[in-house]
DNA sequence: ACCATTTTTGTAAACGGTTGCGCAGCCGTG
DNA sequence: CACGGCTGCGCAACCGTTTACAAAAATGGT
């Protein structure tokens, strides 16, 4: 990796890689003036014109690029963010990390991903290695957080009240008012629910909001009528699977809420088996709006979660919390005193749902 | 951000941060034996057995964690991959990437991820924004290389021979294979192709593959049956506009080859609109095996690429080329020679397709 | 021509670790 | 008792930058 730092092949030419040092060397300066430069640093006003345009000719023709760690050492700023979520393929984690990709790197700041699949020993490490690797922020997806973090923190779906966290959280209230006051005016009456896995940070605040608003409207919720979400995987079948459960009881309905569209599109394939047509028997609701929902058959109507601006929304308010001051140049000669270190964490940011209706629901009928 | 180095408001109790300083103060010993210790550095043999423990215990109970920064600065090693995608949201790229994630974090790498947008100036700042923060290789998904890397390269789905890059490339004329002779053991003559955008790194060597395919099975290849995607983003709407396209040549075809399961679905969606049934008028073949391909309706034949095992087999490769010899503990007292720096890279990976079949292929009839 | 400034640049100490080398003791031996 | 070798550890340089401080050079005033 080393073996040739003078080039053993080749007469001397270009170097290797050419460090603050080399650029230095050979400009007859020294580091220190060359990396002011570099830098634009408050200091370089005082450095000739004349130098500084010979620095920076040297910089470009030499392909001069700064080692990230070693001045990440020195400042004591990494530009570098952890994120963890709880699997990568899964659809809602990536379109959320698409978000904060966007947003995080037009700060210019990188981030590490790890995804703990809900192992216990996981979620104890990985928040300690990414502090080691000087991570300045840490967004966690679904994710349940144990102990307290020196740095900021932004949960998405996350709903623990700690100090250092923000939690991101989707507005389950309008976002089940929405879906059952669609149901509810197709006539529906008889509605079935299917809850998240335990280990979901999003079940238990959307089932308090299905019971606020069933009450509101109305509407009985049946224990008969709720079943659960069972296993670790992020696919269809424990839909389906929920959905035979449902039949088993043998107690009518007319809807069926289910807690994500992976879950509703398992459900209808399997009451579609049992020979009821979607939605004229029942209808079908769901939740995150996947990319799936539009091109099954019938396409679900369904609540939508913006997960992308989800992500980015996540990846700015850590931003907020850490950035000092001056985005990209502090030329503007404020006479304000130099602003507050950084804002306030606020301890929840709200995202409203959109809801959209397509083809799974339909007026209530009374075939079940 | 350092305010209270001595604890202002509390008597000092917990440092902030222990580093080893701290720890080698606390202990009475140097910095350098703490180093040695906890490092197990072949010097520390020589280190008496109790001070071992002493300094051991003393990391324990002081919760120190070393500075990866500091420590990646000195060693000039990272244990950090850079890996370039088009978009992360696509499917495609999240289970490429979920399978690098196992793979390096199992051996205790991590990684960056960015996305290029295919726009020309991400694809040349990226690969050098990751250099200067240190990558030790590069995984290129479904990316363009364009500047020769001094680090190791794995180019998932790519094809310019480069030094320094092993392409990882799915052995299409194998995947073609089992689609055509598929569908024209199903009887089927007059197929349409969709073909993949010119930017995806796969369309050409696909075709080329069908083209030799065809071929051999004696099926022509009509120029008004074959359209190609167009648009930049992933979803399955350029696949339904590729078929609109086709349906207006009004030219008879029974099995539609889709570049990819967004198309096949797409395509489905319109066929259908236009009173045409999949299988029973037309036969579709995706490509990808996404997951909603078996969820769709009909759910779809398609040829599956590994991704996730791709994945693992991209950072595994990369792993074994930058992995100096000893994985975790160099116990063994090897007599041979210190083994070869690392093993040398191969051009080309291939890795084979399945073929699966579902319900979206049946015998062809001759209704279009 | 000389001193007080004001430029312009250099010196060196960090940042937090790793590591080559060497210095004390202690032991056994001739 | 002098000497060589081992054991157990510390000194100090180094990785590539940033930055407080100071020095050198240039400028201006008298």
């Amino acid at each position: 990796m080393a073996e040739d730092r003078n080039g053993v092949r080749g007469p001397e030419l270009p170097p290797r890689h050419v460090g603050l040092k080399q650029l230095a060397e050979h400009l007859g300066l020294s580091v220190a003036t060359v990396s002011r430069v570099l830098n634009r640093s408050a200091a370089a006003n005082r450095i000739s014109t004349r130098t500084q345009d010979l620095v920076w000719a040297a910089a470009q023709a030499m392909h001069y690029e700064p080692n990230h760690l070693a001045r990440a050492l020195r400042r004591k700023k990494t530009y570098t963010m952890g994120v963890m979520v709880p699997e990568i393929s899964e659809g809602y984690a990536a379109s959320v990390l698409s978000g904060i990709e966007g947003a995080l790197l037009q700060s210019g700041y990188f981030y590490f991903v790890v995804s703990h699949h809900h192992r216990a020993d996981l979620l104890r490490e990985y928040p300690r290695m990414l502090l080691s690797r000087g991570v300045e922020g840490l967004i966690a997806i679904d994710t349940p957080l144990e102990q307290h973090l020196p740095i900021p923190v932004v949960a998405v779906s996350g709903h623990q009240r700690m100090e250092n966290v923000t939690n991101l959280e989707l507005d389950h209230t309008a976002a089940v008012r929405m879906a059952l006051t669609h149901l509810h005016g197709l006539g529906h009456r008889r509605i079935a629910f299917i809850k998240g896995q335990a280990f979901s940070s999003d079940t238990h605040d959307r089932w308090s909001a299905i019971e606020q608003i069933a009450q509101e409207l109305g509407v009985a919720i049946d224990p008969r009528l709720c079943v659960q979400l069972e296993g670790t995987e992020a696919g269809s079948d424990s839909g389906y699977r929920a959905a035979v459960r449902l039949l088993e009881w043998r107690v009518p309905f007319t809807a069926i809420f289910a807690f994500n569209d992976h879950s509703a599109i398992g459900a209808i394939a399997c009451l579609k088996e049992h020979g009821l047509e979607i939605p004229r028997d029942v209808s079908v609701v769901g939740f995150d709006d996947i990319p799936s929902a539009q091109t099954n058959h019938p396409s679900l109507t369904t609540v939508r979660q913006p997960l992308r601006s989800m992500g980015e929304t996540a990846a700015n308010a850590l931003l907020r919390y850490i950035e000092p001051p001056e985005p990209p140049y502090p030329e503007q000669p404020h006479p304000e005193p130099p602003q507050k270190a950084h804002k306030e964490m606020p301890e929840t940011l709200i995202v409203k749902p959109d809801f959209v209706i397509r083809n799974s629901t339909a007026p209530a009928s009374d075939k079940v």
